[in-house]
DNA sequence: AACGTTCAACGTAAATGTACGATAGATAAG
DNA sequence: CTTATCTATCGTACATTTACGTTGAACGTT
């Protein structure tokens, strides 16, 4: 995370609001989340088979989901399964239906 | 606009979610779509006033929700009045709910 | 032990983003 | 005509993002 951005003088929300938009700034993270939910789960290979991109890229996606806590990553060795985080979806969802909502 | 991305390999709703995410990913530009929403339309000068960064970033972030199409600006010399382009805004709205539920 | 597979992390180049002060243009006010 | 107000734009500095190839660590298989 660490923006260049000033942090005070906003509030929570919409700090909130921009920290998950920021993580569906990018066509690839919003295809590897549609890809997550369809399937349940994914291994990083099912994804990188599926986006016009390297691996390391797509390994540098997921890890800025998961810092923006919305995926989770499992470990089943030599793999590792990625999942949504519901939990953190659906807060995420709220935050936004209440940015429109109200917007 | 004009991103270091490829866009090929992508459908169109993944980059449309991903431009109006990339819209909202600061949090300024989310207080100013708020503001707007709140009072109908602002000046820049009444934005400034209300955002804890100079005249000159605002003007920044105004120019970028212009390109996103998120916000018209009509000038009323010297002031120039902006507000949310309600089409766009429902477009968007219409775009992440599609998303949202989805996911 | 050697090998293959899977994936994270490193290093790097180029593009973008963020913020600011300073400047310039346009208009209204005096 | 001069001045003040409002806002866009320019120039600049620094951080972040995107993308890639390469490497390395972890594990299973032979």
């Amino acid at each position: 995370m660490a923006y260049t951005i000033k942090i005070e003088g906003y509030n929570e929300h919409q700090i909130n609001v921009a920290n998950f938009a920021k993580a569906l700034s990018h066509p690839a993270r919003v295809a590897i989340i549609e890809l997550l939910y369809e399937r349940g789960g994914c291994y990083c290979g099912d994804i990188v088979s599926q986006l016009p991109i390297s691996q390391s890229s797509v390994s540098q996606h997921l890890k800025e989901l998961k810092e923006a806590g919305l995926i989770l990553a499992t470990e089943q060795p030599p793999k590792v399964k990625y999942c949504l985080d519901k939990t953190k979806w659906e807060m995420a969802k709220q935050f936004f239906c209440h940015f429109f909502d109200n917007n």
